[in-house]
DNA sequence: GCTCGTCAAGAGCAGTGCTCTCGTTTCTTT
DNA sequence: AAAGAAACGAGAGCACTGCTCTTGACGAGC
């Protein structure tokens, strides 16, 4: 029926493909600014024009590329939580940690189009929320996990949470049920801890200073997942 | 005797002063890679080929921002460290916090540039590094302040940290002496998560989730603060 | 078989970083 | 004070960019 269709929309999937490819590459190659339409249209064999058949701005062709880095990413995430047996929560929180940090070092430029500067005028279209939220499933359904089984004991040096954090905590419990405010808050400072220390990484600010990173981002790690009340 | 010098130096000083002023508010409107030369030397009535008689190429330019905004992010620190009684360790920690992040929000591009992805191409030159490490010698001075006043304690529940990580704690102690490496890791954590929550704040990974950002930044200091030992 | 939509290609526009040359101005040395 | 050297601004030009518009060819549906 749509082999006719098909026969020309294959083709098209076909090129699309083989432009975000050779996209990527050039990107792991110059970085995000560096991506050029011609050059990926030289390396086809295409003018450069018809690249805007299948893509009718720079701007949509890094959205498909965005997309894809958190899918990536997001898979990266899943397939370490779940070699890891299921009741083991804090191992799964390691292996999460270790998965993100190990993707972004194979993937710098990716990740820096990702979790780095915005792309100046780049406006990231509402398609790339469900793939960029993939990864934050897993870590909010670990927690979760572990806060059903009783597996959670976080240590009772907090300060309280204060009232006006109440809304914000209902958005984030979507992902993560059942959770205490505090533990929420614990959470959003392992979040953003592990986002920051590969950051700080990637882009330099350990230069001369952290040497033995996968260590000290291990322990730093460990560090966050007792704070979070998941002691190895 | 160098007033004659002095008289093509000076309007020399002048005019670098003012392209680097210019580069500063396109930077603000159109982010890092938006910088455009040919703009810069528009806006002052000159030819685009005299601004490289001031700075060789791009990145020369770039890097003089990046320098200006290191050492505007230090300056901001360090009044509000000195703003606090030196005493009171906890208070110099959150005003030295909410200090970087009330800067960034005022500063985006700039954050960006010297925080987010690296400019693909460029190169930091190490005069970057005594500006860029201004806000660090802060953050040092509070922590190993508190330190020697005996008004640190850390709550116990971290796990021991491993011997690998001595050298890197023995270059991390040059800012904060006699620090021991518990509090050091416990530093770099609260480090890495001012700047992770920042960045995340400013590269839009808090839409539609964190609405009253001041006030979780606030409680997430804080949290850090205990952490570090410094319960309020 | 003819029409119509899809496609690749080419030329062209406005913009970029950067280089080179050419007079002019300014400073330094004699 | 005069002569040489260094610094300077302007302009043209190169190779490149994203993007648009037009032209001509090909293949699918009536």
């Amino acid at each position: 029926m749509s082999s006719s269709r098909t026969a020309r929309e294959r083709v098209r999937a076909e090129l699309t493909r083989e432009i975000t490819d050779v996209a990527r590459r050039q990107l792991a190659v110059d970085g995000a600014s560096g991506l050029s339409l011609r050059a990926v249209a030289r390396e086809l064999g295409m003018a450069s024009s018809a690249i805007y058949r299948y893509f009718p701005s720079k701007d949509d062709l890094l959205t498909a590329l965005i997309i894809d880095g958190y899918n990536a990413l997001g898979e990266a995430v899943e397939n370490a939580d779940a070699a890891v047996p299921h009741t083991e929560h804090a191992g799964r929180w390691m292996a999460v940690c270790h998965a993100v940090r190990d993707w972004a070092l194979v993937h710098p430029h990716e990740y820096a189009l990702l979790y780095g500067s915005p792309v100046p005028g780049y406006q990231a279209p509402q398609d790339t929320v469900p793939a960029a939220i993939r990864d934050t499933v897993v870590y909010g359904r670990i927690v979760s996990d572990a806060h059903r089984a009783g597996a959670l004991n976080p240590p009772g040096d907090h300060p309280p949470v204060p009232p006006s954090f109440r809304e914000d905590a209902a958005r984030v419990r979507e992902l993560m049920p059942d959770v205490p405010d505090d533990v929420i808050v614990r959470s959003l400072i392992a979040w953003t801890g592990l986002f920051g220390w590969i950051s700080f990484e990637l882009f330099g600010q350990f230069n001369n200073t952290i040497m033995d990173r996968t260590a000290a981002f291990d322990h730093t790690m460990r560090c966050h997942a007792a704070m979070l009340g998941l002691p190895a």
